[in-house]
DNA sequence: GTCTATATTGCGATAGAC
DNA sequence: GTCTATCGCAATATAGAC
């Protein structure tokens, strides 16, 4: 078997699952009707109760794929402290990065959309998601605290402000469709941003 | 003829508007059924096409009253830029408090879900309720840096950072039903961490 | 193709205001 | 009594899961 599975989706079940995902995220779960989805990627309806059982196991499956591809760029483990400016810098293009993605727009969508319906799927993505996010950071800031480079009397929740200060308003209005994604620059200069106005709130010294 | 519409004996428009603006929060459009609002409100469909045409009718008209009530409480006019602590915490208390409403949770969730569906209805209650908070910040902010007393070259991409602060992981958290609404006392731990960010993060002056 | 769910309508009955 | 809003229920029609 070779290691790559990519560009092509040599499958039935990769087309299925990509049209899937496209109709799932633009009209929800219960307004996705199995005919939309065929229509997008041809083939017969008797494809899609074989490979997925039914409307749920599809639904999941597409969840489950999109969650993966959303947030494994969220290498927060390489992460590390040396510069908290550059850190900070890294780590918040990273996550504006993602924030932005089709893909994490779309489950984010799901997710608002279907929390009482799949509450565990809810759960298991923001735990996954900004949940981590926002908790390795604060260990990171923990770090900075400890060495003299911060002062704060809590790093969670300064690592929740940092992390909301990345979502911003862009998220919100991209998931709401009022505008498309922003472009790398425009990321860019809200990430510069929200990292000088966060060390500039809670450095310790006064040497900009 | 009576000269007023004194035709409202049960409040029946009343009790159906709360009934259906409960169910489409919980469920969404498209998984919402007339029978479901009917079990809460008790009474007859018919009243429900009598009063409001259609079910989009209904949608419609529980989305302008629960925007109008979620929004009402943001009283910016009133923002006076004398002591910029003071107003950073009043304007996030009273920022943070209509995020966490019943009313603006219901709005944002249907908002995110039916962007496509209704994407005019979107856009309004993006352009009064997150846009028209961040502008009205920025003019003080603006006033703020004429006096010297902040440091920024771009008030309004700031204003959007303090909105987003307050907005927090908190918000989402409610959104997506993963913990209830904060007490009063948890949302001013949170709104008094952002100002003091915030405000170190653009003060001019070094004095705390 | 089968079958269920559901939006929408028709219509007679009822209760309270005048 | 009339008028009017609401109710209760049956019927129609269409969509959509399977």
């Amino acid at each position: 078997m070779p290691a790559a599975k990519t560009a092509r989706p040599s499958g039935r079940r990769e087309a299925l699952l990509q049209a899937a995902a496209e109709v799932f995220f633009e009209q929800g779960y219960a307004a996705t009707s199995i005919d939309a989805i065929i229509e997008r990627a041809g083939g017969s309806k008797r494809t899609i109760y074989n490979e997925f059982g039914n409307k749920e196991g599809l639904f999941l499956a597409i969840v489950a794929a999109n969650v993966e591809e959303a947030l494994s760029p969220l290498a927060i483990e390489e992460i590390d402290g040396q510069d908290l400016r550059k850190t900070l810098t890294a780590f918040g293009q990273q996550l504006m990065t993602i924030y932005m993605s089709p893909a994490l727009i779309g489950i984010y969508r799901v997710a608002v959309t279907e929390a009482n319906r799949f509450p565990k799927l809810v759960k298991s993505f923001y735990e996954q998601g900004p949940g981590r996010a926002t908790a390795r950071l604060a260990e990171v800031l923990d770090g900075a605290r400890r060495r003299g480079d911060i002062r704060t009397d809590d790093c969670l929740r300064i690592a929740g402000h940092f992390v909301s200060m990345i979502r911003d308003n862009l998220h919100l209005q991209v998931v709401l469709g009022l505008r498309p994604p922003p472009s790398k620059k425009e990321m860019q200069a809200a990430v510069t941003s929200a990292v000088e106005l966060f060390l500039n709130g809670v450095r310790s010294s006064q040497d900009k």
